[in-house]
RNA sequence: GGGCCGUUAGCUCAGUUGGUUAGAGCAGAGGACUCAUAAUCCUUUGGUCGUAGGUUCAAGUCCUACACGGCCUACCA
């Protein structure tokens, strides 16, 4: 058999936060599949790298006062330590702010001027005079140029859901230093992706490299109509890499990030005394992609453009998996199941969350829940249970004897196993490892009663009989060996210390098919400690006490999309020592230029009682509220709030509303003013409260 | 509102091109065993396969509608 050439990548993390369980579905789904490939003795390469550049990366190394290299290199430092601790084994990790990748850049930018594919326009942006800096979209905020508003980010409008330039807020400041930022206009490049739709249209619905509920997505959402000119340039300062032919001007991020898996390849390469053209520009070798939803687009749409015009192999497949949640819920820091890895690898075994995330990973892009009362159940029932109980239970009494010369009548046994490996590894490839496990531990649940019925124990009382003994062990530890070669990809160190165990390291998939004979059996050291509830328990505890507030997807991962915010430095050690306040909920959203008494009068705030609450049933987020200013002055507001409060609970409730904010027409009604509140929205919204003693209609001052 | 996916035992899920009394694991109940990390083994309870129609000799499996849930997208504070 000659050998695929496999390259597989999973997305690049951005080095703006840790890595936490959510990012690890997609690390470990894509490390099994790679650790299987090589199993079954394909040239298979894993590629990965940090994703460095960026406004955020840029504001954040200001915040702490270093500069964005060292940031970097930090970040990078610790991805790499968490995913050796779930034994996710990179045969390059890279980082895209590395020369390899700056030459690579290059080469794609050219073919794309080259192809005519780049346009340019002036943009205007807004500029902050005080950072000295252009401002990303979330970075500004104002007031929606469409229905007026306040405090809305630059790039849509939460209220009203348009989008529009951040130079249209009306009233907008700057986030980083809270000054008002000018409007300046600078020139942008642009690629023309529409003049790749035929190609694209084609590409993503060939049916070959895309899941199905993908290709209709895009073609639904994307395809149907012109496909939007892509901004791939940002005036200084920025972080990241200069255009060559476009002094003062940066390569976008995304730009950049997806190439850096290529580049990341070169130092592989180089490494190895292999070509790069070997891997990328070979028709012989497949590319796999492991990506998260959220950033379908990008993969699908402008990286096989890219590629395309390039000349490089376009992927062979884009596998996309969904997020996870835990409990049935988005990941929320608040109830401690944010759980970063680093976390976690502290209170339980790594191969624990490796087989879970297994028994549950399918082909398709659904969402994955992390269920801690299943896991525990699964794990000790699965692999503490059935599978290693089956070395445990035997191989003391292998010791003196070792394996068999031959193998042992075992009523089919073996052979079964060895039958079922095919369908084994055909789960593999097409993603379905949890229907992989599931045959697999099919396999176990036939062993055990074996040795049930052997009775080696009585069996061992009898020094007569030591000829029996070793045959009953001989096929139990056979039969443990081929589930520990199945279980390889999801559980390296189980096939490790199998291979310890029977002196023969397992290497190859192809050793499932014949019973291992003659060899000494060692002595027999535990593989895996159950898990114990207090160790999940306390983990989430632990999770509980990092931060404050914030629901966070769990997300997977490359680029500016679904970082986590990052706490400063500073900040932090800055805080109060007694309170432990985290310095997030300020660098989230930094103190706003200063204003004064005059400026702050103008806002006429009121104690107001809560008459009725009621649900808005159409409205996703708001409930209707009737207040009380005193007397019979009664306002009707609509509140963002539902998710966090019981309409019965708020009624009698005293709150602080702006009382003369303008009335505005919504889609359920006019709203007479706006209750205040703090958080950062979703379930995490806390409404001001009053000391008692104050009176509806009271103002604050 | 549009799109996609799902709805099978208390829980997690299998159910192949429609074909006999719908399966597994976990949990529950009873028993056995004590070699093993209170593991294992045997027996057993439990399902009008979301609802209503339809196609068919035959439907969990195909079609239609509806309900519920999830995700995406839009609308919407």
């Amino acid at each position: 058999m000659i050998a695929r050439k496999i390259l597989v990548t999973a997305a690049l993390p951005y080095a703006n936060g840790p890595i936490h369980i959510g990012h690890l579905v997609e690390y470990i789904q894509t490390d099994i599949w790679v650790r299987f490939q090589k199993l079954r003795g394909q040239r298979c390469i894993f590629i990965c790298a940090d994703d460095t550049h960026g406004t955020a990366i840029m504001i954040r190394a200001r915040a702490e006062g270093r500069s964005e290299e060292a940031l970097i290199a930090d970040m990078q430092a610790a991805h790499e330590l968490d995913f050796a601790k779930f034994d996710i084994q990179f045969d390059n990790y890279g980082s895209t702010n590395s020369p390899e990748n700056y030459k690579l850049c290059g080469e794609f930018w050219s073919a794309l001027r080259q192809a005519g594919l780049v346009a340019q326009r002036d943009v205007s942006q807004l500029y902050d005079p005080v950072a000295g800096t252009f401002l990303a979209d979330r970075f500004v905020k104002g007031t929606c140029p469409i229905c007026k508003s306040l405090d809305q980010y630059g790039d849509n409008c939460d209220k009203c859901g348009s989008t529009y330039s951040p130079a249209d807020l009306i009233d907008p400041i700057s986030t980083l230093s809270g000054a008002k930022p000018e409007v300046r206009s600078s020139p942008h490049l642009f690629v023309e992706l529409e003049k790749l739709h035929d190609f694209l249209e084609q590409w993503t619905q060939s049916g070959q490299h895309l899941q199905a509920e993908v290709a209709n997505y895009l073609k639904g959402h994307f395809l149907g109509e012109p496909l939007r000119d892509w901004d791939i340039s940002r005036p200084a300062p920025y972080f990241g890499f200069e255009i060559p032919d476009a002094p003062g001007h940066f390569w976008y991020v995304w730009f950049d990030a997806p190439i850096g898996y290529i580049a990341s390849t070169a130092q592989w390469c180089q490494r190895q005394g292999e070509k790069l053209e070997d891997w990328w520009k070979n028709p012989d070798t497949e590319v796999h992609h492991f990506i998260g939803k959220d950033i379908t687009y990008f993969h699908t749409l402008f990286w096989p453009g890219m590629l395309k015009t390039a000349g490089f192999n376009l992927p062979t497949m884009v596998h996309i998996h969904g997020f996870l949640t835990v409990g049935g819920a988005k990941m929320s820091k608040s109830k401690g199941t944010f759980i970063k890895a680093e976390t976690y690898a502290r209170h339980l075994d790594p191969a624990f969350l490796r087989y879970y995330f297994a028994s549950k990973l399918g082909p398709k892009l659904d969402d994955l829940d992390l269920n801690l009362t299943e896991f525990i159940d699964k794990i000790n029932a699965d692999l503490v249970g059935k599978v290693v109980n089956l070395a445990s239970r035997t191989a003391r009494f292998a010791r003196a004897t070792g394996l068999a010369a031959e193998y042992p009548e075992d009523g089919g046994l073996f052979a079964q196993g060895a039958a079922a490996g095919e369908a084994i590894a055909e789960a593999y490839v097409s993603c379905d490892y949890a229907k992989a496990m599931r045959l697999i531990i099919e396999l176990a649940d036939r062993a055990n009663p074996y040795v049930e019925n052997a009775q080696p124990r009585s069996l061992a009382k009898d020094p007569a009989r030591s000829a029996d003994v070793q045959t009953v062990c001989t096929v139990a530890l056979n039969l443990f060996r081929q589930i520990a070669i199945y279980l390889a990809p999801v559980l390296p160190r189980l096939a490790q210390q199998c291979g310890q165990l029977l002196n023969d390291p397992i290497l190859h998939w192809q050793q499932s098919q014949a019973p291992l004979l003659g060899t000494a059996v060692n002595e027999f050291q535990h593989m895996l400690q159950r898990v114990k509830k207090e160790d999940v328990e306390a983990m989430i505890e632990e999770s509980k006490d990092q931060t404050a507030a914030g629901n966070t997807t769990a997300g997977s991962t490359t680029g500016t999309t679904g970082g986590t915010t990052a706490s400063t430095a500073a900040l932090e050690a800055a805080g109060d020592g007694q309170w432990q306040d985290s310095g997030d909920a300020l660098v989230a959203e930094p103190l706003t230029e200063t204003c004064t008494i005059d400026d702050f009068t103008k806002i006429d705030l009121r104690v107001a009682r809560i008459i009725t609450a009621e649900h808005v049933p159409e409205a996703r987020k708001l409930l209707k509220l009737t207040v009380s200013l005193g007397g019979d002055v009664r306002r009707t507001v609509f509140a963002g709030i539902k998710a966090a409060y019981e309409p019965e609970k708020l009624v009698g409730r005293l709150v602080v509303i702006v009382a003369n904010l303008a009335p505005r027409q919504m889609k359920f009604g006019l709203s007479e003013g706006m209750v205040t509140a703090a958080g950062p929205g979703g379930e995490e919204v806390f409404l001001l409260s009053v000391d008692s003693g104050a009176k509806p209609g009271q103002r604050v001052h």
